[in-house]
DNA sequence: CGCAAATTTCTCGTATTTTGAGAAATTCGC
DNA sequence: GCGAATTTCTCAAAATACGAGAAATTTGCG
């Protein structure tokens, strides 16, 4: 899948632990993941120490790591600082303050093959109307949020979906070929917003517009989220236009950058 | 202040990288990083490889770099599996409701001579009540959230507290000796419950209680911030009883621990 | 389109680190 | 304070990180 032939740095060998830390399995000890990663006992204890004096991770008691505490205050600078997810907040709350039914609105991106939110708005109503929150990500090819993104990625990333998730692309209706899948995506791009109802959470409905940055590349989506799938046409027009603005309003402030120099 | 004599790793020095992005300058060149850390121009751009490669930063343009998305999925990794979050959660909800006027709730630890908010819950009405959220770190001591967690610090960490920052110490006035400090420390132990105002944000009141673990070692804290320093006496008293029971409620859920082994 | 300037990668020999194995030290539950 | 488990330390061999500058690539602009 991944790896080119290069052998890695030490540091990306380093951060390699990193990734064993999921959902199924959040705490490791040195000596499994030293297993894990084909290294000697030391060298797993060597790694774990280096990480826990980045703060990346951290010793709960003997023998149990967790993800550590620079992850939180990272993310919060990177919240505090990206110019996108500050313009699009006021943004996205105006469009939830339209809403009168339990909803939700996202604001999503690419990263490596999937889509991933960066932030959510709700008006919560007690039972949440979507999981998907700050961080999480999505398959490429389920969900309005997801194939708005998908159908104006560039070509040679396209290319590179293809190859790497043909059968998926055939099971989501995408395309048997590469043609078809083009063709998918070509029709995709026709409709200024894209709605889906069941694709990702049973019983919801997304409501996708692309945003694009200064380049026309798609930098992302803004969605809304229903739970009810039964609603008019009418109903169902209007939400759209109020997405579709949405996502232009975004890309005017977005236009204007932080001006920050590296 | 920190660096023992060892020399540093080649990880750690990849890792220091990202000690760089700050609120004050968030985005960054390889070059740039490379004279501030000392290398060479060809080693700034290996480093910021390797961090892209992890996720861990990205790039936005040419010579523009920002902390990458690995970290806001890392976060939600973090949010997903701390035990004390999930279970402190739905405690500070019932607390919220339990307030009419505009607060937040707070949990809260200690990290790195500081202490970093780990969660807020606020009954938001317009104006924000806290700007202390996730991943926002304040000092050791002013607030009553930073204060109830320091008054149960271990003696080692009081020590080295007291080391590194004696002016500081001297300015809040919690003491110009290590005898005088430990005094006051001694008096903040003894209340349990700790109220103040305006220590951190000007017109805010604070009302925190510590939280221990199974080993009764101190993990953080929960707070409710409060608007109005006009309360009187009984009201607070009544805030009081509400912190601490949901202080202890935390550590009774939280004494269950995952059962996740390592 | 093509040029010039800036950015980014590559090459290479040397100096420095990293690594594994096992010994030594430390920690922790009881 | 004892014994078992965890964690650090030691050392020499193997691997790689490093700087300097050349080479390649990208980008802005006419």
């Amino acid at each position: 899948m991944s790896g080119n032939g290069r052998r890695q740095t030490s540091a990306e060998k380093v951060l390699g632990v990193l990734t064993l830390f999921t959902a199924e399995r959040p705490v490791w000890s040195p000596e499994r993941a030293a297993k894990r990663l084909n290294v000697s006992l030391a060298t797993g204890y060597r790694y774990f120490n280096t990480l826990v004096a980045a703060g990346l991770l951290e010793r709960l008691q003997r023998n149990r790591y967790v993800l550590g505490p620079a992850i939180v205050e990272l993310d919060r600078q990177i919240r505090d600082a990206d110019p996108v997810l500050r313009e699009a907040r006021p943004v996205m709350e105006r469009l939830l303050a339209r809403l009168r039914e339990p909803a939700a609105v996202l604001l999503c991106r690419y990263y490596r093959e999937m889509v991933m939110c960066i932030h959510q708005e709700t008006n919560k109503t007690g039972e949440p109307v979507s999981s998907y929150e700050r961080g999480a990500r999505r398959p490429m090819f389920r969900g309005s949020t997801s194939k708005v993104i998908l159908a104006h990625l560039p070509p040679r990333t396209i290319a590179n979906l293809w190859r790497d998730h043909r059968r998926e692309i055939a099971t989501t209706g995408l395309g048997t070929t590469f043609e078809e899948f083009k063709a998918s995506l070509r029709a995709l791009r026709q409709e200024k917003v894209n709605v889906s109802s069941g694709e990702v959470d049973e019983g919801r409905m997304g409501i996708s517009a692309p945003i694009f940055d200064a380049n026309r590349r798609v930098t992302g989506s803004v969605s809304i989220v229903l739970l009810s799938p039964r609603m008019n046409e009418r109903a169902i027009a209007r939400l759209c236009t109020h997405v579709y603005s949405a996502a232009r309003e975004i890309e005017r402030l977005r236009g204007r950058g932080t001006g920050v120099k590296a």
